[in-house]
DNA sequence: ATGCTGCGCTGATCCACATCAGTCGTCGCT
DNA sequence: AGCGACGACTGATGTGGATCAGCGCAGCAT
C-alpha cells in the first residue's frame, strides 16, 4: 500500500494496481501546484500547455463561442486528469477554469506514454479511465439532447454524486459541491434563470436540494427513478441484463422520432451477416 | 507503402507510420464480416463482443431512453474503431446501427494493447485518434447545448464534411451521404419535421442542399461562417492564434450566461499560482 | 454605515421548436 | 394494377425554456 490518493482510489475500481505499478504511478507527478477558483488554467487555442492531476478541490472544462455563450463540457473533480487530451492534440480545443482553488501534480506526457510500455496494467487502466470519461461526456450528451431541464438536472447531479463516491467524496446522502447556478446552466444548455425554477421544481417533489454548497439526496429512490439513472456504465459488473433487456423494449414501442423500419427489426437479437 | 486503407490514411494525418508498423497495424485486421443497414451489430447493455474497424459504409452509435426516444452519439465513416469503448469497459453504453451495408474486420483488443508495448508510435497514433473521436463528440455537445438547430445543421453538416475529407471520401463541393433526414433529427436533438424545415431554410439561403443521398456545400465559406465553424482540431497545426484571440475576445464580451466575476479576469493570460 | 458585487430568486412576455395530422412520390412486392 | 412501407415535405397548434427586468441578501471594502 503506497499511497491513497483518489487517482489510486478510481483506477482501484477498475483493478487492484500491483505495489509496482503504484511506484510507476506515484513517480509521474512532478511538481505541486495551486490555482485559485475562476482564473483559467487553460485557454481554448493554447499550445503545448501541461497535463495534471487534480489533487483537491473542483475544476471545469468548456468551450466557448464566438457570441460568447459557454458550454461546460465536464467537471473534473479530484483524481482526474485535466488537460489530457489538449496535450495529445498538441492544441487545447478548450479551457479549463478551476470551480474552486485547486491542487494539481504536473505529469509530462512523455513519461506516462513510457510507463505505459513498462506496466501495461496501467496503460489499461488509464485507458479504462479515459473511456469512463468519455462515456460521461456521452451521457451528458444525451442529457442535453434528449431530456428535458428537469431529467436533465436529475440526471446530472446523481452522475456528479456517483463520479464523487467513487473517489470517497459522497454517498447517497449527498455531497458538497462549490457549484454555482451558474455553472449548472452552462453545462446543461440552459439559463441560469431557468436552473433556479427546476431547482425549486425538484426540491418542492422532496427530491433534491441543491443549497448552500451541498447537495442534499432528499429521496434517492424517486429521483433514480424520475431521471431514468443508470448507474452501471461507473462500475463494470453492473446490472447488465435489465438495460439488455430494456433496450429491447424500447425498440419494441419507440414513437414517431424512429420509422417503421427499425420497429420491425427486433427479432433477431444476433448481427445478421449478408 | 504497404496497404492504402482509411484507417492508414487517417492515422498519417497524426503521424507518418513506418513499414514496420504498418505491419503490425495491418496484422491486427483478422476476419472480414459484413452488416446490413438498419440492423444493430451491437446492443445497449451487451457485454465482451469484439470491436471492430469500419472498411466500407456508415454506422452511427446511439443511446436510447426508457421512452423510446434515441440520441445517436456519432457517426462512424471508413477508417474508424467500431464498439473500441465497449470492449475496455467489458459492457457497451450504446448500440451501433450501420447506417448503409458495411465491411469491417474484426480486431482482438489484446493485440491492440500488445501491438501498443511494441510499438509505442502506433500507440500514441490510436490514442490521439481516439482522443480526436472524443473532440468531436464534445464539439457534438456544444452543438446541441448551445447552438440554434440552423447553426446545428450546419456545423454538423461542415463537420463530418472535414471527416470525410480526411480519409478521401469528400471535398469543398460536397460528399455523398446515406443519412435520412431522421438520423440527422436523432443526432441533433431535432425532431424529423424541424429537420425539414432547417435543410430548406439552409438550402434557400444557397448554403447548403442535402438531397438524394448527397451533400452539397453551395457556398462553403458562407457556411463556415454561419456555422462558426472551426477545423482546427482536425488538423493538427491549425489557425491557433485565431482562436486564442477569439477566447479572449468572447470573455470580454460575454452575456448573461456568464456572471460579472469571469469577465473581470480576463487580463492575465498565464495562470495565477496562489 | 454605506456602498458594491456576486449569487440566488421571481413574474411577465416571447419565440424556437415539438407535436399532430396529414400529403405526395417512389420503390418493391404480390 | 394495387398495396404497403418509407422518406420527404407541409400547415396548424401548443409549449418549454429563453429573455427581460427586476428584488433580497450576504460578504467585503471603503
Amino acid at each position: 500500500m503506497i499511497e491513497n490518493t483518489p487517482l489510486v482510489r478510481k483506477l482501484g475500481a477498475f483493478v487492484a494496481l500491483s505495489d509496482p505499478e503504484l511506484l510507476v504511478l506515484a513517480s509521474l507527478h512532478k511538481r505541486r501546484r495551486t490555482f485559485v477558483a475562476g482564473w483559467d488554467l487553460v485557454h481554448q487555442g493554447q499550445s503545448d500547455q501541461a497535463a495534471y492531476i487534480l489533487a483537491s478541490g473542483w475544476a471545469c472544462s468548456y468551450k466557448l463561442l464566438e457570441d460568447g455563450q459557454r458550454q461546460i463540457v465536464d467537471f473534473q473533480i479530484p483524481g482526474d486528469f485535466l488537460g489530457l487530451r489538449s496535450v495529445l492534440l498538441h492544441v487545447s480545443d478548450h479551457s479549463i477554469e478551476p470551480v474552486s482553488d485547486i491542487e494539481v501534480t504536473e505529469i509530462h506526457v512523455a513519461d506516462l506514454l513510457q510507463a505505459f510500455a513498462q506496466t501495461p496494467r496501467l496503460a489499461t487502466a488509464v485507458l479504462w479511465a479515459a473511456s469512463r470519461d468519455e462515456a460521461m461526456v456521452v451521457e451528458h450528451l444525451v442529457d442535453v439532447g434528449r431530456r428535458d431541464a428537469a431529467e436533465r438536472m436529475a440526471h446530472f447531479l446523481l452522475e456528479l454524486g456517483a463520479r464523487l463516491a467513487l473517489v470517497g467524496l459522497g454517498n447517497k446522502d449527498g455531497y458538497s459541491c462549490p457549484l454555482t447556478q451558474y455553472h449548472l446552466a452552462d453545462s446543461l444548455g440552459l439559463s441560469a434563470v431557468h436552473v433556479n425554477r427546476v431547482l425549486r421544481q425538484l426540491r418542492e417533489a422532496g427530491m433534491i436540494t441543491f443549497r448552500a454548497g451541498f447537495v442534499a439526496f432528499d429521496d434517492y429512490d424517486q429521483l433514480v427513478r424520475f431521471a431514468q439513472f443508470d448507474p452501471s456504465y461507473m462500475d463494470q459488473n453492473g446490472p447488465l441484463l435489465r438495460r439488455l433487456r430494456c433496450a429491447l423494449a424500447c425498440r419494441q414501442m419507440r414513437p414517431s422520432s424512429i420509422r417503421m423500419t427499425t420497429m420491425i427489426r427486433i427479432v433477431p437479437s444476433t448481427p445478421v451477416p449478408a
